[in-house]
DNA sequence: CGACTTTGACCAGCGC
DNA sequence: GCGCTGGTCAAAGTCG
């Protein structure tokens, strides 16, 4: 899945960096042009034209780091989907052939789904901010992540069976992967001020409330990109509000969950 | 002072 | 039965 997005969009930022690039480079190979017009005009909109040169070449530069960003989201989404779908495959086949009564195209009743959210890279804590509240009461360390695992419960409503599980990324140290087990028996409670707060998302799928999820019910799988980028937010404003790129990304990401071993990709 | 976090202890399930 | 592991409890500590 990694690659579709530099597929998507690669296209289009070289050309934007070979622009720029050649602009800047004319730039410095004739200094003098500049140096000896005369006309003050002129020099003013050169002057213009410099900065909206400069605000160009940053502005590239934020895509590409989105576009980075985006790749690494799709590389753990993919190995995640990968990991999911051979093991529940293989219990399907299982349970199948042990005599159980369940057909295998039966989409199974998955109370867990998991999501994914990139963090700062020095942020250490264990919080996923979702627009639930959430009480934790424990933390353990598990045998396969080096990283401790926190438990927490739901406290938006008392009496919420939600819980949730969150541990940082084996593959990725910045990506929290929280698990969350039973459904709210509430309305989120986002504000504001916490959408505010939260990293900036690009949301897909039936899932709003959720920063970055992988459903694990493969049958209907949810993709929910987390663009967490905090100087970039004018940029993912711009991109979602796009029709042509959201339809594309969503067209790329339904592809690569319908066919994950698609040798095109990385 | 109440709500929340931390952390060691405890419990249950599972494999050998 | 025993040990390992994941999940939960609850007392103590922290914070606003």
């Amino acid at each position: 899945m990694g690659t579709w997005v530099a597929t998507t969009l690669g296209f289009d930022l070289n050309l934007a960096s070979i622009f720029f690039w050649g602009v800047c480079n004319q730039r410095a190979v004739h200094p003098t042009i500049m140096a000896t017009a005369e006309d003050v005009s002129d020099k003013l909109k050169v002057k213009a034209l410099e900065a909206e040169l400069q605000r160009l070449c940053k502005e590239n530069e934020e895509l590409n780091r989105m576009v980075e960003v985006m790749n690494s989201n799709c590389n753990i989404l993919q190995s995640h989907l990968k990991r999911k779908s051979t093991h529940e495959m293989g219990q399907i086949q299982t349970e199948s052939w042990s005599g159980h009564k369940r057909q295998a195209c039966e989409p199974l009743k998955v109370k867990a789904s998991q999501i994914f959210v990139r963090t700062d890279g020095a942020d250490t804590g264990l919080t996923v901010n979702d627009g639930y509240q959430w009480r934790k009461y424990g933390q353990k360390n598990t045998k396969d992540n080096p990283s401790p695992r926190a438990y927490f419960r739901c406290s938006t409503a008392p009496g919420c069976p939600v819980k949730k599980k969150v541990q940082r990324c084996i593959d990725d140290k910045s990506v929290l992967m929280a698990t969350y087990e039973g459904e709210h028996t509430h309305e989120v409670s986002v504000t504001n001020d916490s959408l505010a707060s939260s990293p900036q998302r690009l949301v897909m799928g039936p899932t709003p409330n959720l920063p970055c999820s992988v459903s694990v019910n493969h049958f209907q799988p949810t993709v929910t990109l987390d663009l967490t980028l905090s100087e970039s937010h004018k940029y993912v404003a711009s991109l979602t509000r796009d029709p042509n790129f959201t339809a594309t990304l969503a067209a790329a990401v339904a592809q690569s969950i319908i066919s994950p071993s698609n040798p095109t990709r990385r």
